[in-house]
DNA sequence: GAGTGGTCTAGACCACAGA
DNA sequence: CTGTGGTCTAGACCACTCG
């Protein structure tokens, strides 16, 4: 099949490029290690060693006893402006993410959970709240056609969520969380956000996005503030590195 | 000196604790793997394995013939606000760079030069010139104790640029690059930025980095624009994924 | 049970850097 | 020349999944 020696390098990339190039299409099983071995002229060890450099990039997904499968996402997901302020203020992307998944031949889906819970110190600082207040969660998970794709995790403070709608489990929130909080009396003004574009996960967000621990992912903070200075809202994204583009717009003084 | 057999993942654990706990600082040099193998009871190979670990999240940096360096960096560098709007506008980041670099114990370098090039069909598009305009474009390269920590590269219209303050050569441009066009006439107002968190390095970044191909690279592209609409100036920013930390804050409309 | 990926070894050869 | 990391093999055993 392949008349040269290759490298695991070379193999990955050829991998690589029959991946992005629609042949093992996502959320497909690649051939068995033996066979890619075979059809490379190479040992299963040096086609292992390719599969877990493809594997820490993310276009692909090994698992015992069930194969490899494809988890590259084209373009499209990622692609420009689609994350923008503008979009994400109006349903928190759930439209954006819908059809950019329908566009690829993926079915979207959505898990959405409502607890209390105490939050990490660092959204509870964000927050201003004591370390051990609870707060409101509304957590959720994308994916494509099983795939993970994100989570987010937006956070208020009990006082203010209480028994209001944001305490209601279902997936939409009519007009968005910001519009909610809004109607509540909450209205934001400014908003800050820290991005750390690379990160390894810890263990708790590999399991969820169902990605090797060392598969780095990216992490977006975003604290929503009312006029009085108040931070009534805080949302953590966390993706799988590659998954997110980010654009945004600002006035220089 | 280990009681237990470990796993490769469990080896690079103990590496990386080790690193970031300052056993083996930045730049140093690692025992070689032949001995870290005989100190954890292991097979090279699986030393070797763990090495990579490392190396792909941007630990370490293994040299054939000389060794592995640790090019991990304390958070210091990454952490918070220093890459904040105002503070890259001051002084495009020279001191608060110098003063990240010095804190932890490594000597700052910059290397800088400016030519006339054709910019990629990415930036002249942003800039509004056509694909083979040759435009003006500063560089600069910046290290800690030789460790390459970013590359920058900032395109301007030869229109604008050429024959002033802009094209000449040296480290430090009084008041920065923004002031320096707002004196040529080109005050900006208003900035988009678009940041890939992670993609795989060009053979070019990887080189000019000095990271592996599978290391994973951050991608900020600035557009600075004028009242009028005008794109005077777009500076590319690229850093081995985990060697940047972004903020922003903007209003809510 | 059969087939998948996950791990590991022992040893080998190579490319490269430095004394 | 020696010692470094880079690559590769052949084979082994394990853990997991599914029929």
């Amino acid at each position: 099949m392949h008349p040269q020696r290759l490298g695991y390098r070379e193999i990955a990339a050829a991998l690589r490029q029959d991946i992005r190039a629609g042949r093992y299409p996502p959320a497909s099983v690649l051939p068995p290690e033996p066979e890619l071995a075979q059809q490379y002229g190479a040992s299963r060890s040096l086609v292992n060693r390719a599969m877990s450099l493809l594997a820490a990039e993310g276009l692909v997904r090994p698992r015992q006893g069930r194969g490899t499968i494809v988890t590259w996402l084209p373009p499209m997901l990622h692609s420009a402006a689609r994350y923008s302020r503008t979009t994400r203020e109006r349903d928190g992307n759930r439209g954006a993410f819908d059809s950019d998944v329908k566009a690829i031949g993926l079915e979207p889906q959505h898990e959405i959970t409502v607890e209390r819970a105490v939050p990490p110190a660092e959204v509870a600082d964000a927050l201003g709240v004591a370390h051990d207040e609870l707060c409101l969660v509304r957590r959720r998970r994308l994916l494509a056609s099983g795939i993970p794709v994100r989570i987010n995790a937006s956070w208020f403070p009990l006082e203010i969520a209480e028994s209001t709608v944001l305490e209601e489990p279902g997936p939409v929130i009519n007009g968005g969380i910001k519009s909610a909080l809004s109607n509540l009396g909450y209205r934001q003004t400014t908003a800050s956000e820290r991005i750390v574009p690379s990160r390894l996960p810890t263990e708790a967000e590999a399991s969820v996005l169902e990605i090797s621990p060392e598969r780095s992912v990216t992490e977006i903070v975003h604290v929503g503030q009312t006029a009085e200075g108040r931070s009534v809202e805080v949302t953590t994204t966390v993706a799988p590195a590659h998954y997110l583009v980010i654009e945004h717009e600002f006035p220089l003084t």
